[in-house]
DNA sequence: AAGTTTCG
DNA sequence: GACA
């Protein structure tokens, strides 16, 4: 309980501080810890939805970001028209993804506090290989995890992650607290989208032909989680140098 | 534009 | 949802 909402205070933090200045998927595989909770069901070729993935890790995931976190503060980075991005974004990990008035790129520090990112938990290293490994990514190893933090309203409209060396290395998102409503498009903006809820301990995986398929998340309802109260959290993990 | 606003 |  106490620490229930000790979570809850820290997730939810305000740190209002603009930003200045492969392989080929195969069957699902019987992993030997993360994998027995989910069923991989593909959204389109390509993409994979793993419900429950990360629901018996849940626990030790929220724990490790408390501690990334305390090293670097949520923050709600500018679009490059200067616009302020609704979700509040934090890193860890070797290279952190950053927008600001010059664009969208990878960097390995900080700009708020110009330190290196907060190393990547191995909590969160260890689930992303093996839900990546659990549809054939068995070479994926991470270097960069965006944290996002949706708050009622908080919303990403549709995009492409492009700005990641390697395009046959997947993106692995792991959905944390409230649910949202996922919207999954094709190669161009215009292309129809499909729309999924994902749920606390759900994981996409896409790559290979999906790699660069536009997706988004709906503006986030109001609600409230036992282990994150009113926000969802996301964590978006990539081979990104 | 990883955006907001406006119109059906 | 489709446009600007």
């Amino acid at each position: 309980m106490a620490c229930y909402a000790m979570k809850r205070r820290l997730l939810g933090g305000e740190s209002m501080t603009p930003m200045n200045s492969g392989d080929k998927p195969t069957s699902a595989m019987h992993g030997d810890l993360f994998s027995e909770a989910s069923t991989p069901a593909a959204l389109v070729p390509g993409a994979y939805i793993l419900r429950g993935f990360a629901s018996e890790q849940d626990q030790q995931l929220l724990h490790d970001l408390q501690t990334v976190l305390a090293q670097a503060p949520w923050r709600h980075m500018q679009t490059p028209g200067g616009l302020a991005m609704s979700v509040a974004m934090c890193n860890c990990g070797r290279l952190g993804w950053v927008s600001d008035r010059a664009g969208y790129r990878y960097t390995t520090h900080d700009p708020l506090s110009g330190k290196v990112w907060p190393a990547m938990p191995p909590s969160f290293a260890a689930l992303a290989q093996s839900a990546a490994a659990t549809v054939g990514f068995a070479r994926f190893v991470p270097d960069a995890c965006l944290i996002n933090r949706y708050q009622t309203g908080a919303k990403l409209s549709l995009h492409q992650d492009k700005d990641e060396q390697d395009f046959s290395q997947p993106i692995v998102s792991v959905s944390l607290g409230l649910a949202a409503t996922f919207l999954f498009g094709g190669l161009r903006r215009s292309d129809p989208v499909l729309r999924t809820e994902l749920n606390h301990g759900d994981v996409v995986v896409w790559g290979g032909q999906a790699r660069l398929r536009y997706h988004g998340i709906l503006p986030l309802k109001p609600g409230e989680h036992p282990l994150t109260g009113d926000v969802r959290i996301n964590l978006t993990f990539r081979a990104a140098g």
